[in-house]
DNA sequence: AATTACGTTTACGTTAACGTCAAGCTGATG
DNA sequence: CATCAGCTTGACGTTAACGTAAACGTAATT
């Protein structure tokens, strides 16, 4: 434990380049160590980093994969700021329910044009 | 069968401005009939557009949309082409199911948080 | 000591996906 | 007939998410 990294290893290992990540950190995603000026970045860095490039992948921008990211550490937070806070993840997880739908339909008409696609073989094989 | 549609008439239903619908033709995504200079969409239209911004829903480029739409119709196409788009359905398809993984992983996280949330909430109650 | 390899900040450039005018045409309506 | 609503085609503006290049510091290697 207590692994560190520098911005070259997180770079390489999530196929980022290091513009990206002080990128992140201009925008306040990230907030690594600094060793003389040098970044330096823990495992809690890399969690996050890892939950942005997950956002991404999903069409979220950085701003909602922030959000989000706030979202997972209630911590210090009064009453009304908790309900909240439950009602924002109830709202984001409809949300990504209703994308659940909609990938489930891409991969059926996926499936469906291959199935064409096959069809078209099948005559194309003929003559 | 056979309505047609204004440019009003689409972007109204699926909620976008009519600057959308024109940059999309533009980019070659739809291409209306044209009734005395003026736009008229079909249901085949229609239908695109609902691809399109099924696609966006899922954090796709609009060409990437437009790639896969010219999947769904494998006319006039020979038996080396027809290979490659299955090829290329089938690499769409298990991004997607990436994709599908990364969506069930942050649903999982966003009940993880509720889950700490409501422990929050508790200790607050109980002062 | 000079080169190489990596890091830093600062700043301007780029692309996608539209937004926002401007200027004009067209058909219906008071 | 005037005017108004709604369509058209440019054309320039905007924002997010970086890319790219300049100018510099530093540590290790030759």
């Amino acid at each position: 434990m207590g692994t560190r990294y520098s911005i070259r290893d997180l770079a390489d290992e999530f196929d980022v380049t290091t513009r990206t990540l002080r990128f992140y950190e201009e925008k306040g995603l990230l907030s690594p160590k600094r060793d003389n000026q040098v970044r330096n970045y823990s495992n809690a860095d890399r969690t996050r980093l890892r939950l942005i490039l997950r956002g991404k992948r999903l069409g979220l921008t950085l701003e909602e994969s922030s959000n989000i990211i706030l979202m997972y550490d209630p911590v210090n937070q009064n009453t009304n700021q908790l309900l909240a806070l439950i009602e924002k993840i109830q709202e984001k997880r409809n949300q990504l329910i209703e994308q659940q739908k909609d990938l489930e339909l891409m991969l059926q008409d996926l499936d469906d044009a291959e199935q064409r696609c096959r069809e078209s073989l099948k005559f194309t094989d003929k003559r």
